[in-house]
DNA sequence: TTATTGTGGTTGATGTTTCATCTACTATAT
DNA sequence: ATATAGTAGATGAAACATCAACCACAATAA
């Protein structure tokens, strides 16, 4: 029975609103990637950033930093992704310990199926419907966030 | 070896910053939540859900509209929460398919404990460190990207 | 009344994410 | 050389999410 609504009315508008625009969005995002192609958005992700590096190919950890996920996220997520071919694990021969994960031809052709249709309807359902100032206001917003959560000590 | 870049310099940035905000600001949160409750962010979502009609019951398709949660979603969710005695499910007289979910003593108690932390670290990490204009654009980008994505037919 | 359609919610199967832990190796210190 | 600590990644279990039925009832229409 205690007061919990401690956000302001408008704090708290706003703040919903971004957490449905999360649902929302990524939702239509995926449906239209199911749509276009045989990918989930996560697939998507790791396709496209294997992609960042011209050989396709990328060590577990850039894959994790590329992408934002844990190790053992990607880790699963490849077994899954490389049953399905879309990549294959490689030895590494400067850490033995390590694995290079890399895009196959099949991965490789369904992203480049994947990849217009999803960047515009990025484009269509959200970046250009934001006028500049909206633009710089959610990117340095954000920014400024992430900074502060990578910065403090986490306790 | 297609272009696959198709967003600009700068919309690929905020593109990227918004998406690890998500990734970041919602683990650091869970994170919390577990720390100061034995609750995760789901089971937070459904008990303030549930909390912000006096009564603490709410029918599912409620809860659904609430959390913008798909109505299988909330349910295996409540089976869950049940089991851990946080919500009971009981009958609804006016309408014999129905549910009603009601929060349990231990539920509140529970969401006693989380909520304050929570709301104060969704504001020292990120409301808080905005401007009013960055809070404004937020909201409005948000909004008009959700009515948008409501409206259409979703061919 | 009966048939039809729609809604509220559940269920099971399957896919995904997290968490804790483990193995193998590398790097550093002694 | 050996011990110690740290890092790369894999793994199994459990929590979570999605999808496609499905059942029970309500609402509408004939």
């Amino acid at each position: 029975m205690a007061a919990l609504r401690t956000l302001s009315v408008n704090e708290e508008r706003v703040w919903r609103s971004l957490q449905f625009l999360q649902l929302r969005l990524m939702a239509e995002l995926s449906r239209r990637l199911a749509e276009n192609a045989d990918l989930s958005y996560p697939d998507f992700m790791v396709l496209i950033a294997l992609t960042s590096n011209v050989e396709g190919r990328m060590r577990i950890f850039e894959l994790a930093n590329h992408t934002g996920w844990e190790k053992s996220r990607i880790s699963h997520h490849i077994g899954r992704m490389s049953q399905r071919r879309l990549v294959t694990r490689e030895k590494c021969d400067s850490d033995r310990r390590g694995a290079f994960i890399v895009i196959t031809k099949r991965g490789r052709s369904e992203l480049e199926r994947a990849a217009p249709g999803h960047f515009e309807a990025v484009r269509g359902l959200f970046l250009d419907w934001l006028t500049p100032a909206q633009l710089t206001a959610i990117g340095e917003a954000c920014d400024a966030t992430l900074a502060r959560l990578a910065g403090a000590d986490h306790s």
